[in-house]
DNA sequence: GTTAATATATCGACGCCTAAAATATCAAAA
DNA sequence: TTTTGATATTTTAGGCGTCGATATATTAAC
């Protein structure tokens, strides 16, 4: 019997690890890391401040760019479709935080601001935000950050060509 | 912190990229690449296959576990909630990839496997499924991958801690 | 100027996802 | 045994997200 060493009571776990290309398990540990920091994220978000992680993300794009963005910009920046900046934009709208402005360039065009409130509630918001990235981070070195910034450029990189940009 | 040396021409692209806590940078900048990349994947495995992305996820799950999975252990490995899973395992048993056989140890329970034909139809995906990621990984060398992994090992100890577990 | 091609945003249908409540079973204590 | 508490799953309600189709406005060709 070609009996292998140590291949007894946890087969699974080593399948489950050790199966897969390099690259594979890469992603996979990097969806892992995002999702665990994401959810824990939403779930604060919502237990704090009663509300949702997009429409956070929505508000922080704004709130870095004070002109205002049209519906498609928020579309780029946040990476998901137009109808869903539509159906966001719409609940905040709803909410006095954010206002739909016609564009007096483009009639086909909005120009999506913060309302003062929208500002000033997203300032409280952020700031907490902050503290909690920071926490989740903390575990790891001033270099270990660093490295990991600039990797992840590199990974950037290396996926926005092969997707085609 | 009185130093105001140039502000000039770019004020609000410097305030997009360099206003930000470097921690909530590195977020922002983690968060893009797995967007940009789950994004690829999932368009493409609609094009070519017809599937969901989750529903590519659960019977991946499944395929490491010939033995099967309860609908909590899917829960806990896909890192989502149970009801979801509820709802991915209703539609892959309509499709006849999944079964659902009752466990013989806990009347509550449900263990759920893969189909032959399940299994078949994964194998097939999979295999174009990795070569996609390898793409995507492409542009880095061995080097920065390893450093990449060890640092996301790193990544998730801080954020699981900080999180709770 | 009319036509055609392109760009901006919304809508409808459908599926994913969460949180909270409901249902059913198990396991252990009273 | 009966109760109590925990566990496993489903259900419900609501928001997020994609895709494809539509309406409207801009831009380019002719």
């Amino acid at each position: 019997m070609s009996k292998k060493p140590a291949a007894a009571a946890s087969d699974t776990e080593t399948r489950a690890t050790s199966e897969h290309a390099p690259d594979l398990r890469l992603w996979l540990r990097t969806l892992a890391c995002t999702n665990l920091i994401e959810n824990h994220i939403r779930s604060r978000l919502r237990a704090e401040f009663g509300i949702t992680l997009p429409r956070f993300d929505l508000m922080a794009q704004l709130e870095r760019s004070p002109q205002g963005l049209k519906m498609g910009e928020l579309s780029k920046r946040m990476m998901v479709t137009g109808g869903n900046v539509t159906g966001i934009t719409d609940q905040l709208v709803a909410e006095g935080l954010v206002v739909r402005e016609d564009s007096p360039k483009d009639r086909r065009a909005y120009i999506v601001k913060l309302t003062g409130e929208g500002r000033r509630s997203f300032r409280k918001m952020a700031e907490a935000h902050e503290t909690w990235i920071v926490e989740l981070f903390a575990g790891m070195d001033e270099k270990q950050r660093g490295q990991l910034y600039d990797l992840l450029a590199a990974l950037k990189r290396s996926a926005s060509k092969a997707a085609g940009k």
